[in-house]
DNA sequence: TGCCAGGCCGGGT
DNA sequence: ACCCGGCATGGC
């Protein structure tokens, strides 16, 4: 089987074992962009929390969140770990929302993916897997987002070298995959649930994961 | 109890 | 261009 051919049958056997996945967790854009952030290197469930305590302070609109003194935001989103840098992460982006919409979030959908990627990158705080989130999830851009799953999964299954970089794992998929935000989204979704569930770093449960036929 | 989780940055070589 | 330490909480 071709590698283009093995990532297309990746995708049907997953969906078939899994079913939709409804992704992203979040109620609006900018939730959805404040969770990337909070969810770099950490566990959903921690997020949720820091959301949670967000959502009871009232704080999940970009001016609101911009006016809290960062040490007061850092307290509130201290479930999720690393604290203090992801307030800053997140002061980074808000400042960025101001600078470039005045808040007004919804106007960067109608940016082109070509001019807006490069200006969330600028973010410091925001590397490649955090844009590429924010940009399918929140805002509907045909980007492929990669994280450790992912490329666990690439390199797992044979399908690229250790040490490939992020655009070149990117491009692996895009080039493959119709350029199609609803595939996007629910590719990447169904490699975390399937990373999650199965293919944890030293975990080996592998021999019932629904892509274990792949292993040949 | 130690290991792990949906990264990214900054400094050193 | 690579390599590495730092950042931190909560769940199992």
């Amino acid at each position: 089987m071709s590698q283009a051919d093995t990532i297309l049958a990746m995708y049907e056997t997953m969906h078939a074992a899994l079913g939709d996945s409804a992704w992203w967790p979040g109620e609006t854009p900018f939730e959805i962009a404040i969770g990337a952030i909070l969810t770099q290197n950490t566990n959903w469930t921690n997020v949720e929390k820091a959301i949670s305590n967000l959502r009871k302070s009232d704080l999940l609109t970009p001016e609101a969140m911009h006016n809290v003194p960062i040490h007061d935001l850092a307290e509130l989103i201290r479930p999720a770990g690393y604290y203090n840098i992801k307030a800053r992460r997140i002061f980074n982006f808000l400042s960025f929302l101001r600078d470039e919409v005045s808040y007004n979030i919804s106007l960067l959908k109608e940016y082109s993916l070509d001019r807006i990627r490069p200006k969330l990158l600028a973010v410091n705080g925001i590397g490649p897997e955090t844009a590429d989130a924010i940009l399918l999830y929140a805002f509907e851009f045909p980007t492929f987002v990669i994280d450790a799953y992912t490329a666990r999964l690439v390199h797992r299954h044979g399908l690229a070298f250790e040490g490939i970089e992020y655009d070149e794992l990117q491009s692996l998929f895009m080039d493959v995959l119709p350029q199609d935000v609803a595939i996007y989204n629910e590719y990447h979704a169904l490699i975390v649930r399937i990373g999650k569930d199965w293919c944890k770093k030293k975990q080996g449960l592998c021999d019932t994961c629904p892509l274990q036929p792949f292993l040949e």
